[in-house]
DNA sequence: GCCGTTTGCGCAAACGATTGATCAGGCGTT
DNA sequence: AACGCCTGATCAATCGTTTGCGCAAACGGC
């Protein structure tokens, strides 16, 4: 396609269409104030296409202290949970002409390089933060300052834009499931306390609790954490408790995980002796054993919201906190919960 | 930290340490040629300390025509399968200076923007790829030309360099394994025929049945793929065989998975009347259930051995092809293996 | 046919960092 | 006293792109 092994740049493509460097940008960037004569632009096009031309990164983010790069950053890009999170990222950057960077949230501690690295340096134009759990919201904010767009996820900090997911209602969903079902007594695996998304699946669900005039023995609430091994520990401590719950509502499709294998290590089986419902939804979550009722959060929406809020930022709009309540949680039934025996 | 609000640059420095802009770059990037007395060396570090100095990106790039980042770019970016490959690719990565850029190739059809986005912009120095199981290494070869260094990841591709994992050896490993537990018809359920990694490993899984002097019956070996659901295919084919084989050797872990939902979903358990075994392991091998003996590859060798080899074409070195042989695959028991039915 | 306006395009100055070339002194040598 | 050499630091060109401004030619109205 090319002409020669070198990367063609604006001054072949000039030399080419027989014009200036400087028509021949101003056509390819499609300048609509640019005075050019239709028949020098499909000259320059042509010429364009012929030697192959791509515009140089770096010179062009030089110039214009752009890089249209975005960077998200979540604590594992491994974690199925974060498949759609990252989709919608993506989608929504490309949308946008941008290149999303995707980082692990490791190398993230406060002061740590990554940051200094990505925004430091001008690599990214903005930043799409999902914290780590248990991250102390105003030690991110100090070391993050006032240096650079920000929108975090799941977990407002003070001084940059976030946004949510509809928490409190997911996990209402859930346990409403569960009481439709005709459970009475149900226990709820959650995050740690720390955690502003655990607090608010935990209060909707005990939302629901009340609404249906049932108990709300606080022994029936835990805090562990939303790793599958917590999902194991909370389970642990709520199968023995002198009064077994019959449902399980785990707050996470990974600590789920970790309260089907408590279960069934205590001889439970699932849904018939215990009934479990996740919040989330991941792939991952129909592989299990039994498949995992879940309640489907809007993530792919959250992703795509999240770099909208990011772009609003970066174009110098104000700091805002947004919830994604399009489309509403809903619940996908699968094998996991079943009436309570009789 | 900084004094005011916008970004330090070289000048800033330079002006507050009452030095050239010269002197201060050579200072900071540690030039030894360059004959600067230490107490301007101090007076430099110093004031780049103070005004929080970081070199930018896009300035350096251009210059230097080098940006420090390297690209992997994987099939499914959230599939457990890469945990271990992103981190041994970004542990090398970042032992080399360079950023890592994580991408997906489901847009990395051949003439797709992403690849143009990436080396025709010249965005990264370089690509790590795993090819989406099925790609043609021609066409695949032909769309990235001789434009950029390449390394590819299980799949060789003309006119670049590449790195395997000793996938005959893995697959002979498990195979070994259900032979020594008493396993006399070992069904294969391995990946697409068209792809190498599934035919080295359908090998190695001969090789292992020669020399133990077993039948090697062509309906025991399926060709479904590596998804879940080719593995629930691949079952269903073998259990339908006339006689039943008593384990299957799944050709990767998220085939294994759709084998144990197959067996279960046949009325079968397992281990008692069905032993499987998978090639690779990740952390959602655990998981599963019953858990899943696996053979474990040295995929995070994988991931810093593919940098170290794209490092060596970006150097101007001559392509070549390696395979990561240390560690050696190693059986990892866990309990979906045992002892056939007597 | 003269003047003001529009059209079509090129010149040159940034953007920030790197680096070969250059320059001003101080010192030792002849 | 004139010379060369070494040290310490600056000058200026360069990477590729964008964009404000200037300049000619064409054009229209009187």
């Amino acid at each position: 396609m090319g002409d020669t092994g070198a990367v063609a740049k604006l001054s072949d493509v000039a030399a080419r269409a027989g014009v200036s460097v400087s028509a021949v940008s101003r056509v390819l960037s499609g300048d609509p104030s640019a005075r050019l004569s239709e028949a020098t632009r499909e000259r320059v096009r042509k010429a364009a296409g012929e030697v192959g031309y791509h515009p140089n990164f770096a010179g062009r983010a030089l110039k214009l202290a752009r890089t249209d790069v975005l960077a998200l950053i979540v604590p594992d890009v491994t974690n199925s949970l974060f498949a759609e999170l990252t989709r919608g990222v993506e989608d929504e950057a490309v949308a946008r002409g941008c290149v999303m960077l995707l980082a692990r949230s490791e190398d993230m501690q406060p002061g740590g390089s990554l940051f200094d690295r990505l925004l430091g340096e001008g690599r990214v134009d903005g930043i799409v933060l999902q914290p780590r759990d248990g991250t102390d919201p105003d030690e991110l904010a100090q070391s993050v300052g006032e240096r650079a767009p920000l929108v975090t996820i799941h977990q407002p900090i003070p001084g940059a834009s976030s946004v949510v997911v509809p928490d409190a209602l997911a996990a209402r969903r859930a346990t409403e499931h569960l009481i439709a079902l005709g459970h009475r007594r149900i226990g709820f695996a959650g995050g740690l306390a720390g955690s502003p998304t655990a607090r608010r699946r935990a209060a909707g669900h005990l939302d629901a609790l009340e609404e249906a005039g049932l108990e709300q023995d606080p022994h029936l609430v835990t805090w562990r954490g939303y790793r599958e091994q917590d999902g194991r520990a909370s389970t642990a401590e709520l199968l023995a408790l002198p009064e077994r719950p019959t449902a399980i509502v785990a707050a996470n499709v990974n600590a789920a995980v970790g309260v089907l294998a408590q279960a069934r290590a205590q001889g439970l089986a699932v849904p018939e002796d215990l009934s479990v419902v996740a919040v989330h939804d991941a792939w991952t979550a129909g592989h299990t054993w039994p498949p995992l009722t879940c309640v489907r959060m809007p993530l792919y929406e959250l992703g795509r919201t999240a770099v909208a809020a990011l772009a609003h930022v970066i174009d110098g709009g104000a700091i805002e906190h947004r919830s994604v309540e399009d489309p509403e949680p809903v619940l996908i039934r699968r094998e996991s919960t079943a009436e309570p025996r009789g």
